[in-house]
DNA sequence: TGTAATCTCTCTAGTAACTAGAGGTTCAAG
DNA sequence: CTTGAACCTCTAGTTACTAGAGAGATTACA
C-alpha cells in the first residue's frame, strides 16, 4: 500500500489530479488510513496508469471512463471500445487537417513581415484586417 | 448604425461571443441607444472582423489584444505583431507534430481491433493498459 | 395608438481538465 | 515527542465561450 504521492511518483500524474479523477469517477474511491489519507495498491496503479495512457493519447475523460466500464466487464463485446477509439483517431486526424490548413496561411502571414517596419505598414496586422489578403478560405 | 443582432448577421460572431469580447476589452465599449441597446457603426464591424479573422486563425484573445493595441498605434514598430505572428505558427507546427504522433500510434492501436471480439481480448484495451505495446514514445 | 413578436439587456452558471492556494491535520523519521 | 514533509478539503481560477432566466426595448403592423 502506497501514499498518494508515491502513486503521483510513479504514474507520473500529479497529485491534485489524481483526486480529481477519483471525484470524476475514473478512480475507484481509495482505501483510508485511520488519519483519512489515501492509500493505494497494485489495482489503482494499474487502473492510474490505463488513464494516464489514454490521457496522453487525447481521450476525453468520458471516453476513458466508457473504456474503463469494458474493462471491468471482461465478457462484453468490444464493439464500443473499437468505435472509441476510431472516433477519436477520426478528430485527430481531422484536427491535423485544420491545422495543417491555418499552418500554412499563417507562414505565409507571417512571413510578410519582419518586424522591422511599423505597425502601419504591418502585413500581419493588415492580413488579419483584410480578409482578401488570405490565400484560402478558414 | 446598426443593433448587434445585426452585427452577429455581418460578421458570423454570435451575439453573446461580442458581448463577451466587449467585456474582455478586445471591443470598445459600444454607443447605446436611450433604451440601453448597443449601436456599432463602420468601426465596430471592421474591428470584429478583425477579430474573427485572428480567431479563426487560432490568435488567443490575449494576442489579439496586444496586436488591436498595435493597430490602433500606427507610428509604432510591428515588432510584436511580427512575433506573435511568428510563435503562434510555432505552437501550431509544434501541435501538428505532437498530433502526427498521436495519429500514427492511435491508427496502430485501432486498427488492432475490429470491435467484434470481447473486452477481455481488445486490442485497444490491452494497448491502454500496457504501455509496452506502444510502438513509440509518447 | 395598441399590441404582439422579436430583440436585447444583465446576471449567473456551465463547459473540459485540470491547477493554485488557503488553512488545517497526519505521518514518518529521528 | 517533536518537527517537517506530506496529506486533507474546499474554493476559485484558467480559456473562450455558451445556455438560460427574467425583464425591458424596439419594430412592424393593424
Amino acid at each position: 500500500m502506497f501514499s498518494i504521492g508515491e502513486l503521483s511518483k510513479r504514474t507520473k500524474v500529479k497529485v491534485p489530479t489524481i483526486r480529481y479523477y477519483e471525484e470524476m469517477g475514473l478512480l475507484a474511491e481509495a482505501e483510508r488510513t485511520r488519519g483519512n489519507q489515501r492509500r493505494y495498491d497494485k489495482a489503482g496503479l494499474e487502473r492510474l496508469s490505463f488513464i494516464r495512457h489514454a490521457r496522453d493519447l487525447g481521450f476525453s475523460i468520458e471516453a476513458i471512463s466508457s473504456l474503463i466500464e469494458l474493462q471491468d466487464h471482461p465478457d462484453r463485446s468490444c464493439d464500443a471500445a473499437s468505435q472509441i477509439a476510431s472516433s477519436h483517431l477520426a478528430d485527430v486526424r481531422d484536427k491535423i487537417k485544420r491545422l495543417k490548413l491555418l499552418e500554412k496561411e499563417l507562414s505565409r502571414i507571417s512571413s510578410g513581415c519582419d518586424g522591422n517596419g511599423l505597425s502601419e505598414n504591418c502585413y500581419v496586422l493588415a492580413s488579419l484586417a483584410d480578409h482578401d489578403l488570405c490565400s484560402i478560405e478558414h
